[in-house]
RNA sequence: UCCGGGUUAGCUCAGCGGUAGAGCGGGUGGCUGUUAACCACUAGGUCGGGGGUUCGAAUCCCUCACCCGGAGCCA
């Protein structure tokens, strides 16, 4: 009888069985008498013992031989092994080769550099580290649509294409349209978050928005994946606890379900455990102050760069919130602050360990009138926007969103040292290949 | 876009004015428990493109292309 087909990750459940493996050779190390043949088949990583006294002469050179990435379908006895890494371990007596690459596998046990290895991301995806930070990556992509499900959110797909409106111009890809015209990839799709919390209540998003900036860091994707949510009848404090219940649930989620990936890319776990709730919090103008103490030249109307937020966040081991920033450095639907409307009601997000703002919120303004000025000032075609304002038309109610970059959050939790990592194939300003 | 750094063997790099090197990977042989396995032998290069200086350029200068790091902007 053919032996059952079985998953790296189920091994342990088979120990002395005879089962059958399905997938790849990413290493071998052979003697003489003895080949051990490292495997993967998407669910892990185990090592392979063929001994040659279970082997005809042929068939035992063909598994000294094996090149690198050869898919096979192997049969074996399920052991426990002390000896191997994993303590258990598949002892081969039968093989069968699906494919043999002709060509040596360009990527090696060797360093590489990063210019090779983004050339090959499509196969640089095989590797363990790559393989762990993406299965870190489907965890909190699960963990975000279970925390918004649990919470009673409706899911609102929002459009890729949209129209000459959103947070800025300037940064937008622009495309051709058929007869229509111009269109552009989304930036965001707040404004249509916020047209569907008016239907909805509770609403979120989930995919991929495009930035046309020409930012050249670690911390930058010109394809990135946001995730927004927007709730009618939310104020400032209500947004800001939903956001940290929000990172606070993935963190846990990845903790819960893929400590061991954490640890093989050599994360210190212990710094993601001290995460708590609540966040800390500091208002933009005691940030400013605090900077000015740390010698920085900074005074009220100036927006922080990489180093500021980088000494705001260092003092803590949890995220910090940095909130009711000046009017003037914001974009144009934030809701002024009642007490000092030279200061509007949003919030940023900042990571710990310099990982910087993963997310970026505020309470919109709900006034028609209000809207129109704050559009005019910011010069932007109040014509464009006539949806939108449609929204404060009918039954208008005060409500708040934010929006939280998938991509920087799993960079901070895996503790990468540049973003493109915590994507499968990252676009990035020079590279858009493979 | 600006400021730095880089482009030499399949990969990672050294060489920085006098005939092109190492480690890994590849090939061949050896080894019964290896863990980026090890040991021996071996093949492998228009030194990113173009132009210039020089008796002589991978090496110095100019230029173009591409890549990397950082800044601004942002998630």
């Amino acid at each position: 009888m053919k032996p059952n087909w079985v998953y790296i990750k189920d091994f342990k459940d088979h120990v002395g069985e005879l089962i059958e493996f399905r997938g790849w050779v990413w290493n071998k190390r052979s003697s003489g008498k003895i080949a051990f043949l490292q495997l993967r088949d998407g669910t892990g990583f185990v090592q392979g013992v063929a001994e040659k006294k279970d082997f005809d002469d042929e068939t035992f050179e063909k598994i000294r031989k094996i090149k690198m990435e050869t898919s096979v379908i192997l049969r074996g006895i399920v052991r426990k092994d002390e000896r191997s890494p994993l303590n258990v371990e598949l002892s081969i007596n039968y093989i069968e080769i699906v494919h043999e690459p002709k060509e040596d596998y360009p990527i090696s046990k060797k360093e590489h550099g990063i210019d090779f290895l983004m050339e090959n991301r499509h196969i640089w995806i095989r590797s363990r580290r790559q393989f762990h930070i993406l299965k870190i990556r489907n965890e909190v992509i699960k963990a975000i649509r279970d925390f918004f499900n649990e919470n009673d959110f409706v899911l609102i797909d929002t459009p890729i294409f949209t129209g000459s409106i959103g947070e800025s111009a300037g940064n937008t890809f622009e495309l051709d349209y058929f007869d229509y015209g111009k269109v552009y990839l989304a930036q965001t799709g707040q404004l249509y978050l916020e047209a569907a919390c008016m239907a909805f209540g509770k609403v979120f998003n989930l995919g991929p928005t495009f930035r046309a900036e020409k930012s050249k860091t670690r911390r930058h994707l010109i394809e990135f994946w946001m995730n927004e949510a927007e709730v009618a009848f939310y104020r400032h404090e209500e947004n800001i606890k939903l956001q940290e219940s929000l990172v606070y649930y993935i963190v846990n989620r990845v903790l819960e379900n893929c400590e061991e990936d954490l640890r093989e890319i050599g994360r210190d776990v212990d710094k993601l455990q001290k995460v708590s709730l609540p966040f800390e919090r500091i208002a933009y103008t005691d940030a400013v102050k605090f900077l000015n103490k740390k010698g920085f030249d900074i005074e009220f109307g100036d927006d922080f760069g990489a180093d500021e937020e980088t000494a705001i966040a260092s003092q803590f081991e949890k995220p910090v919130f940095v909130e009711k920033y000046p009017r003037k450095i914001k974009a144009f639907y934030m809701q002024p602050c009642e007490e000092n409307p030279e200061v509007v009601m949003c919030d940023d997000l900042l990571a710990p360990e310099g990982y910087g703002e993963i997310i970026g919120g505020s309470e919109r303004i709900w006034d028609e009138d209000l809207l129109i000025e704050r559009l005019l000032e910011c010069n932007l075609p109040v014509e464009e926007y006539e949806w939108y304002l449609d929204l404060r038309k009918y039954g208008s109610v005060p409500h708040s969103g934010f929006g939280l970059g998938v991509e920087r959050t799993i960079a901070w939790i895996c503790g990468l040292e540049h973003i493109r990592e915590a994507i499968p194939f990252p676009r990035t300003l020079y590279r858009v290949y493979p």
